[in-house]
RNA sequence: GGCGACGUAGCUCAGUUGGUCAGAGCAUGCGGCUCAUAUCCGCAGAGUCCGGGGUUCAAGUCCCUGCGUCGCUACCA
């Protein structure tokens, strides 16, 4: 049988302000669906990078008295340089300045102009000279520029035009026939309800006299192609469309990662502009929330716009890694307080799961000396914890494929929780004072230690750093990947009879919260 | 104005297709254990599931309406 392929892709993000929590999650959550995919034996190939043309671009280089490409190479590279920080291990970095990407997009603009559906016509608006922009008469105020307060000039300006509209019942008929295009379901409405309306065609180009720095277009020397068919374009070019060994591989699987501000390029422009140049259409778009952060939109005048560098730095990767994927409900806001992260930290990380495992392992220590007890001794089926091991499995799975982390987070959890139950109801140390209940001690410390490697092995896409620690302690072999496939987990019994486990260091410290003083 | 989301225990929030759905975690109080990172386990309390109406044998769960909070309203040519 083939391996099924997937593809996952962040949005490229637009270079003109350094990366916030907004992007380490979206980044992050993709991260982990291309992991959890990895254990559940998909090929997989994950994609970020960075959108770099543009009018915000070269206004922001001017400001820093750079030349646009000096200023996007130095952003571009903060990312670049966050990713491997927060363990995100994307296969590859996009960058829309690179030349195979720009002949891409010159390929795609070629083919849907020769088949007669980009064209020329101009418009009159109104124009501020001060700002080089057009302006909505609902962005007025008192019928002037807001940021100049000069009223604008009626203008007439001809542009590029992409016939959007006469795909609209196509795209309507597309997204009811593919449940799940667009997940979850709440957005799918959205789309649709938008599709109620008739949908105007884009403007896709800027003449030069306003902006170079873009891609000029194949077929009109004098313009430039304007935002989103240069960004959308990087999810095929970068895997080498048309022709390409991993286009042929990976596309249509593509399921694009995208906050909600985006939904509509993503959601409606996107899908026409493959439906009008022949190309498959991909698989779905996933839809996530916004982060507000100690309960008010991130903005920079709040001046609470959350460095994901920071956090890390004082928290740990996977702990904050955790803390996003269990936080949020994808595709609903969620919040960001340090208050909770910590208290996230300290519960769920330290005293269920780190003390979890300190405390089987001490155990194995003090009765064993460490040494993993025989799987195939004594046999207790009322000790057995494989059930619930293969249960939470199942729901792992279950939730996980569904893009719902925080459920699959849950449902880990609920086994360690499990597993501390577990320990109260047998007594182990009542156990080891009486020597003719050693081969039941030896069992309760032998499923202990199994459901450990369950564990390990599930929390990997959300935490592979400290997988891999409990592992290592545990004396698993790791494969080369990494992780252990899905499938294998389950059962029961792997663990290497004999090997002598040490007294592992605390998985996660707590994090000392000074008591407030009441009142 | 239009469209959409949300409004559930002190706090943060879960609740696919209507029928153990009145929940979880945290916080609080009491009790238990000692293997453990002063950790873990048990028990307890409170909520008219925003208000009102309707459909149904049955509604946080569907429909209508009111209130409150928030987001979008694109092609910024």
């Amino acid at each position: 049988m083939e391996t099924p392929a997937q593809f996952f892709s962040t949005p490229i993000y637009y270079v003109n302000a350094k990366p916030h929590l907004g992007h380490a999650y979206t980044t992050i959550a993709t991260d982990v669906a291309t992991r959890f995919k990895q254990m559940d034996g998909y090929d997989t190939y994950f994609l970020t990078g960075t959108d770099e043309h543009g009018d915000k671009i070269v206004q922001a280089a001017d400001k820093e008295q750079q030349s646009p490409r000096e200023y996007v190479d130095k952003i571009s590279r903060l990312f670049q340089d966050l990713w491997p920080r927060l363990n995100v291990a994307n296969n590859q970095f996009i960058r829309t300045t690179q030349p195979d990407h720009i002949r891409v997009v010159e390929q795609l603009l070629t083919r849907i102009h020769d088949q007669g559906d980009i064209y020329f016509s101009s418009y009159e608006g109104l124009y501020c000279f001060g700002c080089e922009r057009f302006y909505q008469e609902r962005e007025l105020v008192d019928g002037k520029c807001p940021d100049h307060g000069v009223a604008p000039s009626a203008i007439k300006e001809s542009n590029y035009f992409f016939k959007m509209s006469r795909y609209q019942d196509w795209l309507i008929d597309h997204i009811k026939a593919h449940p799940g295009f667009i997940h979850p379901k709440q957005y799918e409405t959205e789309i649709l309800s938008f599709l109620k309306e008739p949908l105007e065609d884009l403007c896709i180009s800027r003449p030069k006299s306003r902006l170079t720095w873009g891609i000029t277009l194949p077929f009109d020397e004098n313009f430039v192609t304007y935002v989103w068919f240069d960004a959308l374009t990087n999810y095929i070019s970068a895997l080498g469309y048309p022709d390409g060994p991993l286009f042929k591989k990976f596309w249509p699987s593509a399921r694009h990662f995208v906050a909600k501000d985006i939904i509509k390029p993503h959601g409606i422009y996107w899908p026409i502009m493959l439906k009008a140049a022949g190309i498959d259409i991909y698989n779905g778009l996933n839809v996530h929330g916004f982060w507000n952060v100690s309960g008010s939109k991130m903005s920079k005048s709040i001046g609470n716009v959350t460095d994901p560098v920071a956090v890390t730095d004082r928290y740990g990767v996977d702990a904050f890694r955790y803390f996003l994927m269990r936080e949020m409900v994808f595709g609903l806001d969620a919040n960001f307080t340090e208050d909770v992260l910590v208290s996230r930290i300290n519960s769920d990380l330290a005293n269920d799961l780190g003390n979890l495992f300190s405390r089987v392992l001490s155990m194995n220590l003090k009765y064993f000396k460490g040494r993993v007890p025989d799987p195939n001794g004594a046999d207790f089926p009322d000790l057995s914890l494989e059930t619930d091991a293969q249960t939470t499995i199942q729901q792992f799975k279950n939730a996980m494929t569904a893009y719902e982390f925080h459920k699959g987070v849950e449902a880990v959890w609920g086994l360690v929780s499990r597993m501390n139950k577990y320990i109260d109801t047998h007594e182990p140390w009542g156990l080891a004072k009486d020597p003719r209940q050693h081969p039941r001690l030896e069992s309760v410390i032998g499923n202990l230690l199994e459901g450990l490697r369950t564990v390990a092995c599930l929390i990997y896409p959300v935490m592979p750093e400290t997988s891999t620690k409990m592992l290592r302690g545990l004396c698993m072999i790791l494969p080369e990947t990494g992780f252990f496939p899905l499938k294998e987990i389950g059962k029961w019994g792997q663990m290497s009879a004999g090997a002598c486990l040490e007294k592992p260091d605390s998985l996660f410290p707590r994090v000392d919260v000074p008591k407030k003083p009441k009142n």
